[in-house]
DNA sequence: TGGAGATTGTCAATTACTTGTCTAAAAAGA
DNA sequence: TCTTTTTAGACAAGTAATTGACAATCTCCA
């Protein structure tokens, strides 16, 4: 807590070498400091031996600008503005509103050569998140008002988990595969059980670890039941985790399960990462999306901040997803990092699909 | 071992020689002088003889300091800085990214470069006296020679953890189980996985994130290749998880895999649960005995009262068996609710047959 | 449409600083 | 006696700063 209100105030006693800077924002050395002598972008503190040392509000100028030139605008433009207008600049870019000087989405030959040799795509994540946003709910799959599930098996599931008992949820999860195929056991069985149970648990009437468990049994589900993976290296990255604080890893394991029958690869991380290393993941990774699952609480004064983070560590060309029934409790949060919300598991997996195939804009 | 040792007494201010220090931060014995004599980065106290002898707090920061170093930071800035500002760096800066050649040309293949450099330097000259010092009891009950692990086989593992590289990993464990049969996988191979992944992210090397992925890997490979459960209503129940705080999943699952092909049947819970949480599931169960794992941080302040706690609304008659490398952090706590602390997986499993006939006494 | 000039990321070379490693000799321990 | 530790000094490789140049675009204008 006073680790981030502190970083945000920019009074931090630790300052940073050039080569973590590099790291962390993804700009090369060379950049850095020619953003420096060019155009004062960050003047740096320097140690007793001319090293330059950068505090961390500098770290955050660079990674803004970094995103802020990612999207089109010209360096020797914004690189002067403050962290408040960066931080707007980005916000307003990350909503696909057309960038205002001149420089359309595609800037042209220079992002071509940015892209080439760091990743394949930066510019389709606006448009995913417009089509997302604008295409919407495609309707249930099976009809009803986003998938209705199975109540009697979803039923049976509940029971099941409230009395630790794992064969049966396994039968249960079983039928539901034969009654609906592997997906519709998904989104009809274990999606509303996981809601069931969350609700349950709000009233007091199961505990934590039924959620734990029944999380740890459908895994153990999902793994013996899933394709064994032969997925093409071509197959897109997704990284799926809970950021530090959440605990509850159902909605995670269900959103892995999802990720994974649409064709993605998933990089399962488990619960409750802090964001530098859910960042370092998914950038070792190259991952096209993270996919985050927060339900519960839904009021940690630190998850707002984790997130703030989370975005200036991650690489812009990935995108955020955030799901579960406490990410509301976050919409500010998630707003200014640009992460796309899903309203349900449905959704999700549309996004997901769209994702699938980035497009080469023209 | 005379750590271990001494712990059991209960004598909290012991001091270790450069050597164990050595192993356990994975620095060589000249780094750590050359630290302390440009930086002082510790400065331990000294025999009547003139040898170093190191606290545990001097352990900790060279820990911490290994991993910053890690992660870019120079050493000649971080020496000075606090155990907590240390433990704020690392958490902020997480080093588990690849450095690619495309941005980053002057950090380029460098790091690369110093990790095949510094690895094969240090296992040759501390060589591997780990095994003596970190298993301390040889503890040859279980009739094997307490796994002494097909090292190839870890290391494709260890490999293919660092890379993220699930398929890979899946293969080896595959590998494994041909060679050395499903329990033998779990002792020659995951466990020896276990423990190199706890010292490489200890020495910053690795991220909790790859442990994570670890711990997710491997749990969908036993889910997958564990006999279907149907055991009789006659096996006793045994509740795996970690207590509150820790949150490496990794122990719980090699434990609950151990339990499992030993007859139990297993509740498996996940990673950091509340006491009430844990001693409900016992209750609720009826579990015989409950099996924790305590791998990281080792000096959580709140972990000792969460113990007392936990032993406080268990059931009498249930037992509770911790292992993990930071168990021996709190062996006061563990004495004194009575939990039994086997000092690795051998003797673990010696236990588990050992409590599956309950004796009658008269 | 074509071209001049500006913009911007990249690179090489040089210099200087940083840091891990190593050797040798003496002392201590076993 | 044989190993381990300590100290001091030397060294090589890694890392960074600076300068100047370069190539690929981008912008603007004729």
């Amino acid at each position: 807590m006073s680790l981030k209100f502190v970083y945000l105030l920019g009074v931090v006693s630790i300052r940073h070498p050039i080569q973590v800077v590099s790291r962390i924002t993804g700009l090369s050395q060379h950049v850095i400091r020619v953003w420096e002598k060019r155009y004062r972008a960050v003047v740096p503190g320097r140690t007793g031996t001319n090293r330059r040392l950068y505090t961390d509000e500098d770290v955050e100028r660079l990674s803004l600008l970094t995103r802020a030139t990612g999207a089109g605008h010209k360096i020797s433009i914004i690189a002067r503005l403050g962290v408040e207008d960066l931080r707007q600049l980005v916000a307003t870019v990350s909503r696909g509103e057309p960038v205002r000087d001149g420089g359309l989405t595609d800037a042209g030959g220079r992002r071509d050569v940015l892209e080439a040799d760091r990743e394949p795509a930066r510019s389709k994540k606006e448009g995913f998140i417009r089509r997302g946003g604008a295409a919407g709910v495609p309707a249930g799959v099976g009809g009803g008002t986003e998938a209705a599930g199975d109540s009697e098996l979803v039923e049976e599931a509940v029971l099941a988990t409230t009395r630790f008992d794992g064969e049966t949820l396994m039968r249960v999860l079983e039928a539901a595969v034969i009654r609906f195929g592997h997906n519709g056991m998904l989104h009809r069985v274990v999606c509303p059980l996981a809601r069931e149970t969350g609700e349950r648990w709000q009233r007091g009437q199961i505990t934590a670890a039924h959620e734990h468990f029944a999380s740890g049994i459908i895994r153990d589900f999902l793994a013996r039941t899933a394709r064994p993976f032969s997925l093409g290296e071509v197959a897109p990255c997704a990284v799926v985790t809970t950021p530090a604080g959440q605990l509850h890893e159902l909605g995670a394991v269900i959103v892995a399960a999802a990720a994974g029958n649409l064709g993605w690869r998933v990089i399962y991380l488990g619960a409750s990462l802090p964001a530098a290393e859910i960042a370092g993941a998914v950038r070792h990774n190259r991952a096209r999306a993270l996919l985050l699952s927060i339900v519960y609480p839904s009021d940690d004064p630190r998850l707002p901040e984790e997130l703030v983070m989370l975005r200036r560590l991650m690489p812009q060309d990935s995108a955020v997803l955030v799901g579960g029934r406490a990410a509301a409790g976050y919409s500010q949060a998630l707003r200014q990092i640009g992460a796309v919300q899903p309203g349900n598991l449905v959704e999700l997996c549309d996004l997901l699909e769209q994702m699938r195939f980035p497009r080469v804009e023209g």
